[in-house]
DNA sequence: GTTGAAATTAGTACGAA
DNA sequence: TTCGTACTAATTTCAAC
């Protein structure tokens, strides 16, 4: 894999505009947390629980909206109850300068509930739910072989669900530390951060020099135009 | 891998109760399609967008909830802004009859947001998030090879995420389709769901047979209790 | 960044269709 | 069941400090 998403694939978008929108500092985190916990909490008991005024909670909610710290709030719905019993694992390798193709077609794909682009032996992972094993195959063989951006696939059901949090935060990590600062780590000494040391762990490849980690908001953006 | 997480794990839970606890109309799908785009909208504006009488929405949506349709309410945080700019896949191994240990393990973790047992090569799944390139290898080489449950990981960087969807519903295949009655899927002839026709598309591996698909509530409460 | 008071809105209870 | 209305409690907004 050679061409990832970014430049390619991401036309709009202003690229100059990565970084820095607001400054995140301990009572943002703690807004967050509740917030990730209590998607429907009110901003006047949000505001007691973090230990803030009310007018102060309102002016740091609205903030961390519109700079996209928050991006949604969604219900977390059990697909089991919802009728969608199956979950599976979709590893696809994609053509070269295919990308965009592939993504499009990915919008046009209801049971796709996530899609991540990624290093190793394939190229994405997608995960899928649906009602019934033969949905699986079908998918798998008649949508996503006909496109002719997948070059090959490999699937693996889920059968458990161990664990999902609402999206983690640094903050999780211990208390005091604050976010764009990530600290020092509780390894002993390589914390220059980047490019460190890395491979020969326990047969992980990571292919480090041109990765571009992440940057999931303008990607989402950019399929979500699509659909 | 023989040993799932059902039975064996899980000793809490009553092991009857699986099924209907709540049939889901048309309404009640609406009703979640409405909340998972805006999980913080008022029961008056969910009832108005629905078409139904405000007394009406409450008594659905706290049945929707009551029955645990609808798990729980949560923020879509942008977890590059958040301050954890990494993000990973570690592909695990486990040893048999050491599951329990694994998911205790995995829940000092703050670093995990996710977590899913699997068919395949491995056994498990789990994506984190962190600050630096690092902090994975930290994570995979120190904290995880030291689990005497891992027997061996396979690591993967995340270059893009390109979709997340909040929940997928079964109304997004379609309107008029009730859920817990999957209706004929858009393929031709196999329409015997269950153990049907399989193997043989791209390279997908399905052992089916002894496979109890999914379950993630139950998992996901013994979880979240040991945490 | 905080407090307090007014306006709006949300949540509840009840009777009728 | 579902709807409509009235009542109560809470939240949001806006003001001054």
């Amino acid at each position: 894999m050679t061409e990832t998403s970014r430049g390619t694939v991401h036309e709009g978008g202003q690229p100059g505009r990565i970084g820095i929108g607001l400054e995140l500092d301990a009572t943002h985190l703690k807004i967050l947390e509740v917030l990730r916990e209590n998607g429907r909490i009110s901003v006047a008991a949000l505001a007691e629980r973090v230990g803030i005024s009310r007018a102060n909670a309102y002016t740091r909610f609205e903030a961390l909206r519109a700079d996209g710290a928050i991006k949604r709030f969604t219900a977390e719905i059990d697909h089991v109850r919802a009728g969608l019993g199956i979950t599976a694992l979709i590893f696809v390798t994609v053509r070269q300068q295919m990308w965009r193709q592939f993504r499009a077609q990915l919008a046009t794909m209801p049971e796709v509930e996530y899609c991540a682009i990624t290093t190793g032996q394939h190229d994405a992972m997608i995960q899928i739910r649906v009602t019934d094993v033969a949905a699986v195959h079908a998918m798998v063989t008649d949508r996503l072989a006909n496109i002719p951006a997948v070059k090959a696939t490999e699937t693996v059901f889920i059968l458990d669900e161990v664990l999902r949090r609402p999206y983690v935060l640094p903050s999780d990590r211990g208390p005091g530390r604050s976010a764009r600062r990530p600290a020092a780590d509780p390894v002993g000494g390589s914390g220059t951060s980047g490019a460190s040391g890395n491979s020969g762990g326990s047969g992980e490849e990571v292919p480090l020099g041109m990765m571009r980690f992440v940057g999931a908001a303008e990607g989402r953006a950019q399929l979500q135009r699509d659909a």
